[in-house]
DNA sequence: CCGCATCCGGTCTGATACTG
DNA sequence: CAGTATCAGACCGGATGCGG
């Protein structure tokens, strides 16, 4: 009976809230891509193929009011900035994890 | 080192497969109600809040595309369209189940 | 050169109206 | 009931521009 808990407890449809947090198009590459640590602008656009400027930019931006991930910037010569997961950023492994799983499975 | 396995093995960026067939911004929602079983057109439309006619055979067609639901007609008086999960639908269930624990936790 | 804002054409979404 | 057709508006992606 523990197993229906999730049709019981939970308010309605949260499901459209976290994805205006995570269902972006791009928001589990970003974060998948920042898994294993802080990337700068330009890097993560490498690491997403077919990711544009324009949306990776409005992504970190949601992202960042999202408190998933931070931006920091440094004033050099080159500009430079960080972006990294917060905590609450990586909590969201294990949903990445079994969205891994699942395509292995199903997709690859 | 096993728990790096996700950033070896991995082809590249399944995510973005993996979003084609279950990142529709309804997906989720629409899994979700026909976790319980089977439902009518109407039923889910009236189970999803804020989904529009046009949106939801959008995403049915895309799903049932990517067998992750089937549809089944009866060729009764008033027009009986039956939606259910496969069990590649069914195996998505952990992604959501993982999603409801950080909404929980972070969004709700 | 890097990080990002802006302009522009094409695609997608949502509300409404209509058919079998 | 179960969808299709239509139109306007929001959104996406590519190219360009600009400050640091």
């Amino acid at each position: 009976m523990a197993e229906k808990k999730i049709h019981k407890s939970e308010s309605k449809c949260t499901i459209q809230q976290i994805l205006d947090v995570i269902g972006g198009k791009w928001s589990m590459s970003i974060i998948y891509a920042l898994v294993p640590g802080k990337l700068r602008f330009k890097e993560l656009e490498r690491l997403i193929p077919g990711i544009s400027t324009r949306m990776l930019v409005k992504e970190l931006k949601n992202m960042e009011a999202n408190k998933i991930l931070t931006r920091t910037v440094f004033a050099t010569v080159p500009p430079t900035v960080e972006y990294a997961l917060t905590e609450k950023g990586v909590k969201l492994r294990p949903i990445l994890d079994e969205m891994a799983k699942w395509g292995e499975e199903y997709v690859a």
